[in-house]
DNA sequence: CGCATTTTTGATATAGGTCAAGAGGCGTGG
DNA sequence: CCACGCCTCTTGACCTATATCAAAAATGCG
């Protein structure tokens, strides 16, 4: 494992959410110019690589972020040193709202895929969700869609046997129009299924084998989707 | 699997928040008088038998519940129709919170042990906490435990060894000051930890045998804690 | 007391873990 | 530009934990 160091953040330039194209999904869609005038600090964007560390367990931190395009992971690790990884966060969707409740985050973020992100200022949030119905609303949503989509990893991504946690993990990580998926490490993928890097390994291979997906460089994958929903 | 009917709920009596047993851990625990003489319906309260549902998935709803002692499981139905549990309900926490974002239930919620229970109604909860920053940040905490909760069920009791994971559930399940725990049917341990009903039996046997637990009644046992934790 | 259900126990099969070796990529430095 | 070395990935052989199938024992209920 090489080591990775948190990035110092180039927080380049200001978001602008008014014209954002995820606008429609993003946290902050319902708000209107009035409320962004309200806003006493500017959205910021970054931008970062595969492996880079956005925040580690237990540091205090003061944004929330979405990811406009990548992948991030959030890792846990377990008493005995490994590593489980509890959520994937891609595109339009939001990290690090424990923020709202507690003062430090309580994973470690990384990125999986080289990766676009705003960040937002929590005391912002917080201040106007306490007034504004719609950020109120969309913050209930919002942890909703993650408490529900804990509940889709842990019925889907950890139970049954391995050939069918691997078909909901690819076909959840594959782009609905053209079939495609980027693949990442087989220990990645072991850690996200519950699995070792040896049976992810050899479960990739018997799908090659059987046509259910197909090499188009490096982890990036064609899908054979109606195949890999009937794998029991 | 004997048939359940839901109870049409035998609310009975108004709840008294204010001088609540629970009041320093409850969703309204921070709410003041003046607060309770804006809510608009009464806070009412019932007891649930073992087997009996609360509320079934899809289930168009208008209240939260929270547990005032007893236990209830939250059960999700995986395609192939077997259930899975995905989480435990008990003294003073909140369930329903899926209200707040959506119109209906996403979990069947049934007894395990004689519960009581109060419920509020989801208006109410909107509104006031959308003004009140009390219970707004209460919501926020409650969401936060939740999604944490939802993350330690699957490090804890979706990962490892059978032993490991019935270990984690006993100690879970556990009385801190007596040690005393009482468990359930061995078919729902089996759909908390993703096993099968023989392995969760078997695995209870066997921690009889080496005196890690000691049956005191019907499913009801003293648990040696320290020698559970060490359980890798 | 007798039947139905749940729990326990046993025998066997198998998926996945473990340990170990080889193959393939990729970056670095000569 | 090639060669070496370091990773990661793949594959193989073997083993163990848990699932599966089946039957007996225990428990609870009418």
């Amino acid at each position: 494992m090489p080591i990775s160091i948190p990035v110092d953040h180039a927080w380049r330039g200001k978001g602008n959410c008014l014209n954002c194209s995820l606008r429609s999904q993003a946290l902050f869609s319902g708000l209107i110019e009035e409320d962004f005038k309200q806003l006493h600090q500017p959205i910021d964007q970054m931008v970062m690589q595969p492996g880079d560390v956005l925040y580690r367990k237990n540091d205090t931190g003061r944004f929330l972020f979405t990811v406009r395009s990548g992948l991030i992971k959030l890792v846990k690790y377990l008493p005995d040193g490994r590593q489980r990884i509890v959520r994937l966060v891609c595109s339009a969707e939001v990290m690090g709202m424990e923020l709202l409740a507690e003062e430090s985050y309580r994973h470690e973020a990384i990125a999986l895929q080289q990766t676009e992100l705003c960040r937002y200022p929590v005391d912002e949030i917080d201040r106007l969700s306490l007034h504004n119905p719609v950020l109120h609303r969309a913050l209930m949503e919002e942890w909703e869609k993650m408490l529900s989509e804990a509940e889709a990893w842990l019925t889907q991504l950890s139970t049954g046997p391995a050939k069918r946690r691997m078909a909901s993990l690819l076909l959840r990580l594959t782009d609905g129009i053209t079939s495609e998926c980027y693949l990442f490490s087989r220990e990645d993928i072991g850690s996200i299924l519950s699995i070792t890097t040896e049976t992810a390994s050899r479960t990739i291979s018997e799908f090659k084998r059987q046509g259910l997906i197909k090499a188009l460089g490096h982890n990036h994958y064609y899908v054979d989707t109606v195949a890999l929903k009937a794998i029991p």
